[in-house]
DNA sequence: CGTTTGATTGACACGAGTCAACACCAGTGG
DNA sequence: CCACTGGTGTTGACTCGTGTCAATCAAACG
């Protein structure tokens, strides 16, 4: 599926056929990816943005003594790295943790798409304001929640950001991440990412199984963790002002 | 000292006597603001980009059972809400902690500036950067750190900020944080962080009195902490490539 | 002065980390 | 077909860090 892509910048800005077209033109370049596999280290050289077309990956820093903590979950449509090219070279590394599929862009040709299209333009703006606004809130899950709304959050964040690139949900969706992942992406350990998932599953809030994630009651797990997906932007006609 | 800001960008780009001319005009309309003043509050319609000429202040938001986090420290040179303005709206709030001087600038004014002056404009890329990357920071030392040297590291990347835009640190620097507010910041209690603070200065560490901050032995405060500067991108001379 | 606001301290409860054992499965090779 | 393996999930007992509540103290301020 191409077009998880485009859906997710629709959410930006309105984009024109012409618009569409250069974005896909864009993609070209895909590579299938295996689930775990380290696509950026820390401190490379990164010439590319990647833009995640199916399957999931995430980026991690490493601390001096060896415990990690994802800073950010890489979905369906999301693209990594827009503004580090800046830098030159990485300063966080990305992995993916299910199998998937992926385009590399030159950031020159990325430069040359939003040159005199302010659609491209408004709709890569978006894109980083959003994943700023997810960082934000992880900030804030992280910080002021106990363990079972804290893996709740991440759970109906995860899920809203899939639906609204069209991955059904209804009946569940692919759970790729391992305990020691959801470990590291919430700031705890594995253990009590295990017991929380207990104290969730025993609630009948969530049925995890071989790596499927089935939400019976997705506003009975929102209430758990005051889930308002405000921050991820998603609404559908917002006013989009600013030249 | 209306150059914090410049001297601040210079740091993401080398910026020509013009681009320098051109960022002072912008910083045209400044305003005094008071300490626990607040300038933005979330959901008000931002129509202004803020600078941070003299003093500090810092971004929040609230959960619903009236936990409060700040999610970043705003210092002197630094810009708040940048991309926000594409949102129309303000998904959180911007209070001051200190008396201070800001400016505040019509996001058009920035487009227009940026337009045609290559240097402004990897400048402005530049400061989201490292603003995200700060972000990132935060999640890690929230999320993996203990108590006293999550407060290190804090201190440790305020005490930088603060030197990187020539505040004179030597003898200690002003510190307006509350330990309530330092509470929100680092995602714990007002009475840990008092015992942590205590920890710190027992071991000689810090000395902190009347809103002084004194570190006497900076690298051993570092060390502590694991708090190693690359993040904030103030090397001296980058490859600042990208067209 | 008393009042107020923020810092400090103690006792205690509780959430989360640690260590270790065990269960469960998929894959492997005998 | 069955032991064996390694990786992951699950559970228990215990430790330790942090939160909670409440009292006291110190400094700032009218």
């Amino acid at each position: 599926m191409l077009d998880r892509f485009l859906r997710r910048l629709a959410y930006g800005a309105d984009l024109t056929a012409e618009d569409r077209a250069c974005l896909n033109r864009l993609l070209r370049q895909t590579r299938v990816v295996e689930p775990r596999q380290q696509l950026v280290a820390e401190g490379d050289a990164v010439q590319r943005v990647l833009v995640m077309l199916e399957g999931w990956a995430c980026r991690s820093k490493l601390l001096a003594d060896g415990q990690r903590l994802i800073t950010d979950l890489i979905l369906p449509g999301d693209i990594s790295h827009v503004q580090t090219s800046l830098l030159g070279y990485a300063d966080h590394s990305v992995t993916t943790l299910s199998a998937g599929l992926i385009a590399e862009i030159n950031p020159a040709e990325i430069a040359e798409a939003v040159q005199g299209r302010p659609g491209i333009a408004q709709a890569f703006r978006w894109s980083s304001l959003q994943t700023d606004s997810i960082l934000r809130q992880w900030l804030i899950n992280n910080g002021r929640r106990l363990a079972a709304p804290r893996l709740a959050h991440l759970i109906c964040e995860i899920q809203a950001r899939l639906q609204a690139v069209r991955v059904p949900v209804e009946d569940g969706f692919p759970w790729p991440l391992r305990q020691e992942e959801f470990a590291d992406a919430a700031g705890l350990t594995p253990v009590h990412v295990n017991r929380s998932i207990r104290v969730l599953r025993d609630d009948g809030l969530i049925v995890l199984k071989q790596r499927w994630m089935h939400v019976p009651d997705p506003e009975r797990l929102a209430a758990l963790c005051d889930f308002k997906p405000d921050y991820l932007h998603l609404a559908p006609a917002r006013a989009m002002v600013m030249r």
